[in-house]
DNA sequence: CCTTGAGGTTCATTCACCGAACCTACAGGT
DNA sequence: ACCTGTAGGTTCGGTGAATGAACCTCAAGG
């Protein structure tokens, strides 16, 4: 959202959560990292954002305790950036937030659909399995593509995401 | 949530819903809109602030659909903005936020805490009453203020915040 | 030795946010 | 008639963040 951070003046948890996540690409970074990306050229490409935005948006991410960045090579030494418990603990708020985009703003058509790997069945308005009657783990829970999506993207980030998935599953697995 | 608006090229929900509800202040105003605040005054003493910001933010959400704004005195003429259906759709976004910004972020003091008016049971993670197993309808959340709460605040708006309300109740009524 | 790719940093420009001041219209008091 | 206060804005100059392009480093591959 947005910026300049400081919500000081608010007394509330909406305020709190926004001065971590609240700026502009920095919810778009976490939903990447949701779908698997975990690489900066990754997130680069998909998300067309400046590389100095990406680079300030990455650390303070992990600063904020949502991201953790490890190293997966040493020599050329690679970092990749994995979300933590706490990133993890996003997930109402970004399907809440799909929901909304999908159903309240005019002109979307369906993007992307979750569904329940373990029966298909796709996930009800809380997150939860509706034919199983279960939250579901976000382990289990499977990203298709809707009838809205681009066939043909350019970026390799983009192609990759067409496919069935299951979320956190790395890209290059 | 920050913004320059155009995440033109994410093909997202996530993303058209940030376009409407991504930009700094825009979410607080919604917040303040549920909290029962209609009035450019109440937003603008509530939330602290700039003017122009607050007339930008309330015009954009007017047109997205989220706010409506009506006459409710002429002379002189005088509108309040309040939640449609389509902003009252958000209710889950914001739930989910507040329940990541008291639980995740550090250090954070229980500021505000919802409850089912009808039993007074605090709302589950999905805003539903644990007591009841049923959704409850927003008309019957009341909300109770939290222990982190300055109990003597400057303005008005804070103050008649203080009592424990039922959401969408005006604050004048 | 040259090229490529990953992961950054630096830089100038643009744009949004900020705070303060100003404007209009009406109501009430003297 | 005049002053004051309130509601709801608009306008303005200054600041800081976002943007896109260019540049840098290291290592691997040919």
């Amino acid at each position: 959202m947005a910026l300049g951070k400081d919500y000081a003046r608010q007394q509330c948890s909406i305020a709190r959560a926004l001065e971590v996540i609240g700026e502009r690409w920095t919810l778009l970074v976490v939903r990447d990292a949701f779908y698997g990306v975990r690489r900066y050229n990754d997130f680069l490409v998909h998300l067309g954002i400046p590389r100095a935005v990406l680079a300030a948006r990455l650390q303070a991410l992990v600063e904020a305790g949502v991201l953790d960045r490890r190293r997966y090579r040493e020599s050329p030494p690679r970092d990749e950036y994995v979300l933590t418990e706490r990133g993890l603990a996003l997930w109402p708020v970004l399907r809440s937030l799909a929901t909304w985009g999908r159903t309240e703003v005019p002109g979307a058509v369906p993007l992307r659909h979750f569904h329940h790997a373990d029966c298909g069945t796709e996930l009800g308005p809380y997150g939860e399995c509706p034919s199983c009657r279960l939250p579901v783990p976000l382990a289990d829970v499977e990203m298709r593509p809707g009838a809205g999506l681009d066939p043909d993207p350019d970026d390799p980030v983009s192609r990759a995401l067409l496919r069935p998935r299951r979320l956190l599953v790395p890209l290059e697995a």
